[in-house]
DNA sequence: CGGCTCCTTGATCAAGGTCAAGACATGTGG
DNA sequence: CCACATGTCTTGACCTTGATCAAGGAGCCG
């Protein structure tokens, strides 16, 4: 686990995370001009990397770490849109569309960006047709996966959205080694995700391990059964 | 009031909508390429255009009269996720990102829409990058859009979401003379945008009515206090 | 060790979903 | 043009889900 690197050494066209993010298929001319332009980071646990409504200068990519990105309600309280991880860009539809930060990105754990100017970005952007369909791509996912998740939010109780959120946790964020998910969130995170009061996900958190289908240790979530909360959530 | 149109004499260069669609900067030779290549089609109000989970062939131009968007959610229920009217292009996204459509559309009054093949359209968004920036920036409004949905629906209550879709109803379809609305949805369908059941629309619609912020004229509605509404809704 | 933060549980309560019944409106075919 | 059937609206009663409040316990860090 690299701490701090001496960010400046990564080499764009080598990077560890290249295949996995947008960038995976450009020329070796464009790989030496993100790497001129790129400027790596290292951010602590809990560090907020740019707030929702500020100015950004340019997009990010995830070298090392997790983020989670939110909104933040008209309450003041948090709403999980969705984790960013190592290859992940993140800030490029603000870039892109020439507005604010549309939400907060944070660290939930020590992480390393580069950073990429937004000039840079949208040059590469304008000029690599493959990469703007690419990003297109990725957007279009997303809204559809937002799409899907209004539905669920309009139409689903509580218990089965935890269900699909644990499943969705597994998925992006893999296992560990003893089988647990690798993340680690508070309960009140989890309800961020769900939409849901902290109380009632630790309820029904205790309500799935009762049953078998989760085992918990402390923040640690390992799914015992995923074919029944598959079962759960198709109906 | 064109019923059925003899839609191809339509000329796209001269299109009464053009300024309000994403066609509106292409050169003449792009324009005679979009009149050579589509087709246009008159739907009666109730008939469905395309279905979710449908393989599309092309991309649909509103020409005339309104449409829904919805989800099935998994009961069956219908969730309304955005309108389409006249200038609007529908299904672009599963056409850019080569997936079956992930709504279904279907017209809430009598619609005229201009088919152009997923080919055409293709070339189109990669030969002119100012085309398909303007399209990048349609999904990630789109994407904000559903995302500031998600907060609101996981943390406001009823009663103010109604007030919200009402002043969106007024900001998308604008009045008639008579100072209503503009458009004719039953109150199941506002209840699947505000994503409610029908009775708690009726109920906090005839509350509205009895403080004296909206009146009712059968399907119609007019909103006599936007900034009561407004205030509602800020804070 | 003391002060955090976070987790957990129980009790209570309100928002809003569901069910049922009737009124009203709309459209269709005879 | 009427009558019937169907769809939509409305209201009331009821009940469930899940939010809120409160209090105690566990774990962690300086």
């Amino acid at each position: 686990m690299i701490k701090n690197p001496n960010c400046d050494n990564l080499i764009c066209e080598q990077c560890i995370v290249r295949a996995k993010s947008a960038f995976k298929n450009l020329t070796t001319l464009e790989y030496q001009n993100l790497y001129a332009q790129k400027v790596c980071k290292f951010y602590k646990r809990g560090e907020i990397i740019y707030q929702e409504g500020h100015r950004l200068r340019g997009v990010y990519c995830v070298y090392q770490g997790k983020l989670k990105l939110y909104k933040i309600g008209p309450e003041g309280k948090e709403q999980i849109i969705r984790f960013a991880l190592p290859g992940d860009l993140i800030a490029f539809r603000a870039i892109l569309s020439q507005e604010s930060a549309c939400m907060t990105a944070q660290a939930i754990e020590d992480a390393v960006l580069c950073h990429i100017p937004a000039k840079t970005f949208l040059d590469l952007a304008r000029e690599n047709p493959n990469f703007s369909m690419h990003l297109i791509q990725i957007s279009c996912k997303e809204l559809n996966e937002s799409n899907k998740f209004i539905v669920d939010l309009a139409q689903r109780p509580v218990k089965i959205r935890l269900a699909q959120t644990l499943l969705l946790l597994l998925d992006t964020f893999g296992v560990d080694k003893d089988g647990f998910i690798d993340v680690i969130l508070t309960r009140e995170e989890i309800a961020s995700i769900v939409g849901t009061a902290t109380e009632s996900v630790i309820r029904y958190l205790s309500e799935l391990k009762k049953n078998g289908l989760i085992q918990l240790n402390s923040k640690k979530i390992k799914i015992l059964k995923p074919n029944e909360l598959e079962k759960m959530i198709k109906f």
